[in-house]
DNA sequence: GATGAATGAGGGTTCATTCAT
DNA sequence: TATGAATGAACCCTCATTCAT
């Protein structure tokens, strides 16, 4: 009907969600202001809170799409090309996400840090997912592809190793020499944990 | 008479550091309240405030105390002994520091995650230790013991491996069907993570 | 429409600032809480808070509103007309100043009492002013108008007497007999100032 | 009995008297914290307390000893000398007791200007004295030794003239060019002020 | 006498949110 | 839609004072 007000609408409300996940994901819900967040989507506190029906709500908002995101990258994967393929796919994606969207990834931890209660309903078709790939990982070991593997710890452990470049990447900057603005190079970090997890998956 | 002060002194002063750093772990430095870490120790704020000098203090204190701690997990392991071993022995300690002392590490994490302002002096040693260790794993990189790796990528994964139990432990024990009470099993996670990287630090 | 708003708030800011001025008069920076500044403006204390930016800010803006009256006083009087019109003139104007705004005048007195520290900016076109008259009362001098006198220590006592009758209004009520409402006697007393100044500083 | 005791005691508490002194002339009652009374005096809080039985009655213990002092000022100088002799003492007195104990002068003044409602009691001595030199100031008018006066309004004036430079010490030394340690010149001070008052009582 | 501990009240200020226009 | 005004709750912290030893 009004496509330019919904347009502009959605304009905004897609400002404030990115304004909000950025200050969540470096102070938490708790943490956070909705004046920081006001400020920086460039509005008026007031404004915010006409967009808005609450910051709880708009926490939960960030909260979806990154659970959404969450859910996404395990699909699109065949299992049916190994074990290989399959983990250094995942791994790549994971890697990549971390590095472009490191804010969604340190929202989630910091939900996680939390107590995660916030998760509980959220988190069902995460596990889902979760649990296929687990029932993949389980498989190929028992037809000896991989060694006998914890398939839910190695996913946790796949998990760690792709995020963390989210979460510490000022210190990994620090200490790989670079300065704030120069990326962290996405090749070598993928390369590194593939090599990591497809080796040590190897059968001994 | 007076040892019997200080004691007393130093057991309410503890009471609060430990509670500070579960709030602080759970909520980070803005999101933590006075009140809370008050209610948490079991006294009243003023009471509170009458031990500490300021929130901000408090939390560096927290910080100090988790850096030495940081720093002291790299000492003690002789890298003589051989990467197998310095490793195994190395990931043995984090994990079980990670699920014995998990507000720590989510205390430091979450410093990190909100930029790690707090932590530009307090890094230093931390850092050389890194340095230390890394050397380490280039010589044996070097001889042969180990296949080519970027040490500091390895140790950065090292790291995200065995503290990401901490900082995921409830997601963990929920994926893995165990109650809130019941631990994590260290021995497995420890297994799990030392096999990945030994395994996978070997020459293809 | 916006001319309104403005003006609303224009004229609320006003009136906390009278508030201020009356309160930081009789207690001091320190001694005055924001409570009793809102009580007495007639406002809530979060409302006030909306109004200003700070305690500290409000009073250097009570200063600056009375420094610049205080240089006011000083212009617009010619000195070419010599010594009797010229400190008739100003002493009229100040004793004028000080029984209609005391606040204003005790307020200053306080702020010099209390050391002085935010006049140190503040001070240097009124001593600029007051340099200038100086100089007018040196010639004076030097051409043989009035006695010898020290120009800065002749102002200085200028500046005492006609103060003191806003820091020591109610003492000389009751020393007068008057009730706390009566009002003292402008004339008489910008008449006896004027007498000894003027007597006193004619040539022996 | 115990002299020594009561002796230290006393010690003890003019030390603290002293310091009330102090900072009750610079913040006034309200804007005077124990605390800082404790500190300037060399001792804890808590023992502060011990000494004294509230701020209050410190407060009107120290105001009681200046009203004292103020009326002593008015004693033993003998009126029968005539109106030269007795102002230039008095005056002479009074430059000295503002110069050496500025803080008594500003506590007196400081309490003035909040409203001096803890003098009511103790002004009554004050005012006696008062009016007795106003007594004699009327008589040596009437005698045509000095011209019609306001006689209250004369010791007002002097008053003033006197105490500023207790009040106003920083700004005189800065007017006049001298650093803070530098001591303001009592005698030119004491003499310029004689010679208004005593030039400005003359017969035109 | 002297000290550390403790407290209820209040200090200035910011919070998320709602109201009025 | 969008803005300034407004508010009650909560924020961190200090206050004068009392208690216990």
């Amino acid at each position: 009907m009004r496509p330019d007000l919904a347009n502009r609408r959605n304009k905004i409300r897609g400002k404030i969600l990115e304004a909000a996940i950025l200050e969540f994901a470096d102070y938490g819900l708790r943490g956070t202001s909705t004046q920081s967040i006001a400020d920086r989507a460039g509005i008026s506190k007031t404004r915010l809170h006409y967009y808005i029906s609450g910051k709880d709500e708009l926490y939960l908002e960030a909260l979806d799409k990154i659970m959404g995101t969450w859910t996404e990258l395990f699909e699109g994967i065949s299992p049916d090309k190994g074990p290989e393929d399959f983990l250094s796919d995942y791994i790549a994606r994971k890697v990549r996400y971390s590095l472009e969207q490191p804010a969604e990834v340190k929202l989630f931890v910091s939900e996680v840090m939390s107590g995660g209660k916030h998760l509980q309903d959220r988190w069902a078709s995460s596990k889902a997912a979760m649990l296929r790939a687990a029932a993949h990982i389980e498989e190929w070991s028992d037809r000896g592809l991989i060694r006998p593997v914890n398939p839910i710890l190695l996913l946790f452990n796949i998990w760690s190793l792709t995020e963390q470049y989210a979460v510490m990447a000022g210190e990994a900057r620090y200490m790989m020499g670079l300065n704030n603005d120069e990326p962290l190079d996405s090749e070598v970090i993928t390369q590194e944990i593939t090599t990591l997890v497809i080796n040590g998956l190897r059968i001994a």
